[in-house]
DNA sequence: CTATTGCCTTGATTCAGGTCAACAGGAACC
DNA sequence: GGTTCCTGTTGACCTGAATCAAGGCAATAG
């Protein structure tokens, strides 16, 4: 992008490798092809709230998370927006506009002060032809996103909040998961939160309050206290 | 699989051969490119209601519908089953297994007697280390199935049966999206159509009934009449 | 120190669609 | 012929979650 004199430039380009490097597309890609991959980059720093691109429009590329968070939406003919995921450093998406010319099917917006990885389309796609190893990581990389999908259409037939909340709060703590009490912070907001479990924030505040009335968990903030993790597994399993 | 005698075996080959020539991911590979791939599938014959393959299982590779309709489908915890896509000729599906390690996320079962081509996922991926234009058009077709998984998602949560069923007939009917009457055949059984749909039988059979009565379609076993394409129209615009 | 604004909670009400149940028409089979 | 099985239709009822509406609580702005 825009050339930027040596020293910065350079700090820059480290922190950006790097990142690639903790991307699980170019995890085991030699120094010299990832400094290759990131010659085709460029870094684009968003406000939180700033759009990075929307439905309809020409893929540029796909997109590595370097910091803060990027929510992928789409919004329903009605008007409410549907999160299909978010996503956070190092995780990559998009990736679908680079085989297709057609125009991004969902909208990117920063949850937070962010920075992403742009990954030129055109450029990638030359070194892509050059590195045919490179497209086995890029198909395993659509294909968690794919079954991370059907996961999704999953959770959202396959009812009850309590489940899926209950779910989430499990993956988020692997010490409450295990059964031991344990603490964690929210990461989004809650009405970020009730988007990508797919329901309104009237409703998550609901099923916090029933599992905070079942002494399951104690919410303070955006702090949560599970104080009863084998409980919430019940719901689970059910 | 099975080695047969010289002239079935080549009858059999030039259907398989045909097949994938139609297919969107090879449908633009030479000749001997064809026949490279060729050699590394295998046919499947299924019975209606025959399981091709289960979730959990070790993924082979990946398949292209010949003849009938495979629907590919998850179970909710609570037993029902969500359709999470229904492939017929010259469809593929399952790509995500070519590129992980991962077993199959979803089961899948003939719904009518079919045959599928079974692309043996070691040998392809050979193929695709000598051919990366190969692994842009991999990617290009499971973009397709990503694109189409998001609008799945966005459909269920979006709300209103009648909005998805009007849409799905006008997307049956050209003739009829274009506003005249027009007669198609239910591809798939009712009960089926409600699985792809998402809701129950007696919902799909409850809309159908709504529509009749509103005078924008007529059913008769598995035809259906549209009479009022415009009118169906009102419900997808909404 | 008040306003304003945004985020969260809680209650009352509504409604789409699921569940349960009864039944009708075919098709396949004895 | 009758039986069984299967798909569809229709009705009665129930429920999960959306919507509407009213505050509460912080943080920031004036």
């Amino acid at each position: 992008m825009a050339t930027v004199p040596g020293e910065i430039h350079s700090f820059r380009q480290t922190a950006l490798i790097a990142t690639l490097r903790k991307s699980r597309m170019f995890a085991e890609l030699s120094s010299a092809e990832i400094d290759a991959v990131a010659d085709g980059c460029s870094l684009r720093t968003l406000q939180k709230g700033e759009m990075l691109f929307r439905e309809g429009e020409r893929g540029e590329g796909f997109y590595v998370v370097q910091m803060g968070a990027i929510s992928v939406y789409r919004l329903t003919p009605d008007g409410r927006e549907q999160i299909i995921c978010v996503f956070r450093a190092p995780e990559s998406f998009a990736e679908a506009s680079l085989a297709t010319t057609e125009t991004y099917p969902a909208n990117a917006v920063a949850l937070e002060p962010s920075q992403v990885i742009l990954v030129h389309k055109a450029r990638f796609r030359d070194l892509l032809r050059s590195k045919p190893e490179l497209s086995l990581q890029m198909l395993a990389s659509m294909s968690i996103h794919l079954k991370h999908l059907v996961q999704t259409i999953q959770d959202i037939k396959g009812r009850q909040i309590e489940f899926r909340l209950a779910d989430w709060i499990l993956r988020q703590s692997p010490a409450a998961a295990a059964g031991c009490p344990a603490v964690f912070i929210l990461p989004v907001a809650k009405k970020v939160l009730a988007g990508q479990l797919g329901v309104t924030s009237e409703t998550l505040s609901r099923t916090f309050a029933r599992f905070r009335r079942e002494g399951l968990i104690h919410v303070i903030g955006s702090k949560v206290h599970v104080l009863n993790g084998t409980g919430l597994r019940i719901y689970t399993d059910a």
